[in-house]
DNA sequence: TTGTAGGCGTTATCAC
DNA sequence: GTGATAACGCCTACAA
């Protein structure tokens, strides 16, 4: 019944109940060892019979910050909706957050507002530090927190020594799943990606290819064209004597494998999908996807750890997680006999590999 | 190259190189009628030009408060992860909050940590607003809430005239789900719901018995069990004579048109399922699912203004939006003949009635 | 061990 | 139309 409504309760009213002035209850919520452990216990029950917390905002105006973790993402609702990465992503975010007494603001930007929003929140110092994922060649966002002096730690493959990285080791991964597809006779295999500006994707071809001249199996990528009338069909036509598919992207992966039977391409008979990143829709599809396991909830722990990291002054280095594993479902299977492809003529618009 | 690094530009800082006083900057910055457009236009300029904005914790210090909303999930990760909804509406609310200047704080809790996280919240004053979801029968959130004096808008049915709701009519979702399945021949449908607790649950499934009645449809229900070896094919074997579902919850239809061929029962051939919710995951499944779509964005539009009417001290009043629509897909078709339930003749293609 | 004074960056008040 | 001055709530010296 403490209505709290007129007048929000203060460090003074706290203190002037425990008997002790201000400072004495800045001193016992802050750790310092200027106040007994007797009086201590007693502000700290005054604090919570008045149900009272050191208020946010004041504490940064005194120079008390770094609480609040920014995360801005560039990508429509729908892009962002329909990947299941983002949601792993924001739950294995909030746990170490909230350890530290964080908090996470989000939000989404279309891209010619991005580097507006770093500014805005930056410089209302309503952020203390920015996560960046997506980052692409070239992202603006990499000088530009450096010029603003944020904190910031990217997720993906190191670009600047300035913003260290959260990586997912990723140097064995296509050697895995080359090895499966092989082993299951696959001689061509596609890699088919769809955002060809992001700044993992160059890595991730060249090491595709590496892998798969070791494996001696025949390499080439495909872009899914999001703008095409029928996607998938467009894809499949393109995609010449392959008769295996590693897709970037998982929901691109699940819309392939269900989609596929329909334009005349049977799953896994004629052709293997293998995607890249898994989630609870790889196994609500069917045929089930194959699928490369990523450690994102670790991944968010270390990222936060490092930004908390720099956000009290300490240096911070990139740092590796590993843990990618291919989880083997239903959409892998022996090559076809013969390499014909599905009802349409060669095509040479798959590349070869750099 | 203007190494921002050592000390933080403040308004003073503006106010010099525009060659006025600091609080000239403010009401410029405020829109205050107390400064000429000219003098005004020279200290944007000087803002600019230092890349300065009003630190966000100093303006909350001097009563200028109200521009983060605090959303807290009482979800597992993984609860939260594989429902579409929450991807839709953090979408959502990114845009309306981003045009008042508000920003997005979340979080993800277990059950327990619930209350302490809203009271830290809202002592710490991170946040000045909460919008609450996944509102169960007896919230406490919502005692607590007015105990606070928190200003907080609840999405779903209304359940305190203390906390306006946003509320999706969905009067007539039922009457037009169960027309449809009529009019394919059904005559004999179960409501299968997941979440027993939550507020709105009581009131659809009035809302369904009632529609039922009225088209003279028997109506029953049944409640998906997660704890189950195989909860769908557990909840198949439950259902009797029941020859069409309306499943409460998206993700869950989705395990069920996927799973129910591979335990013997063909959907739409023996069982058509309707989704409660919808989103892509509802595209990609095999067969499509027929889903009552919400308008969440709207909602969460609503919502925002809502709370931001609320935040500014003036009364606001619940709100029902419209939209819910029913989509037709592959999941829906005419009833067997047999009513006996699982085996029967061959498929028939997907057709519509409305 | 405790209290006092000053400052953080902004806004509101009220003279000028 | 403009500019001092006093809050706002907290933290950090420093003094008692």
């Amino acid at each position: 019944m403490t209505a709290t409504s007129p007048k929000r309760v203060t460090i003074s009213d706290v203190a002037r109940r425990a008997g002790v002035s201000p400072s004495a209850v800045s001193h016992a919520f802050n750790g310092r060892p200027n106040v007994s452990e007797t009086t201590a216990a007693r502000i700290r029950a005054a604090a919570d019979e008045l149900n009272w917390r050191p208020n946010y905002a004041s504490r940064k105006v005194s120079g008390q910050g770094g609480r609040s973790l920014g995360l801005v993402i560039a990508r429509s609702r729908d892009t962002f909706g329909r990947d299941p990465f983002f949601m792993r992503l924001l739950a294995g975010l909030t746990e170490p957050l909230a350890d530290l007494g964080w908090s996470l603001s989000l939000t989404l930007v279309q891209a010619d507002e991005e580097e507006q929003v770093y500014r805005q929140w930056w410089g209302e110092q309503r952020v203390d530090a920015f996560l960046l994922v997506d980052v692409r060649h070239d992202d603006p966002r990499l000088p530009l927190v450096e010029q603003l002096g944020a904190p910031a730690v990217l997720l993906g493959a190191p670009v600047d020594d300035a913003v260290p990285a959260v990586t997912v080791a990723d140097e064995s991964a296509f050697a895995t799943v080359l090895e499966h597809l092989g082993g299951l006779g696959h001689r061509r295999v596609a890699r088919v990606t769809d955002a060809p500006g992001l700044a993992h994707t160059r890595a991730r071809d060249q090491r595709f290819s590496h892998a798969g001249a070791q494996q001696g199996i025949a390499t080439s990528f495909a872009a899914w064209d999001p703008t095409a009338d029928d996607p998938v069909a467009e894809l499949l036509a393109r995609l010449g004597g392959v008769t295996a598919i590693v897709v970037d992207s998982e929901s691109i992966a699940a819309q392939i494998v269900a989609h596929a039977p329909e334009v005349g391409v049977q799953v896994p008979a004629q052709l293997s999908v293998v995607a890249w990143e898994d989630s609870w829709v790889s196994s609500l599809v069917r045929p089930r996807l194959t699928a490369l396991d990523a450690p994102v909830e670790e991944s968010a722990r270390t990222a936060v750890a490092l930004l908390e990291r720099l956000v009290r002054g300490e240096a911070a280095e990139s740092q590796t997680v590993s843990g990618r594993r291919l989880v083997v479902r239903d959409s892998t299977a022996p090559a076809p006999r013969s390499p014909s492809q599905h009802h349409r003529d060669p095509d040479r618009d798959s590349e070869e590999a750099p």
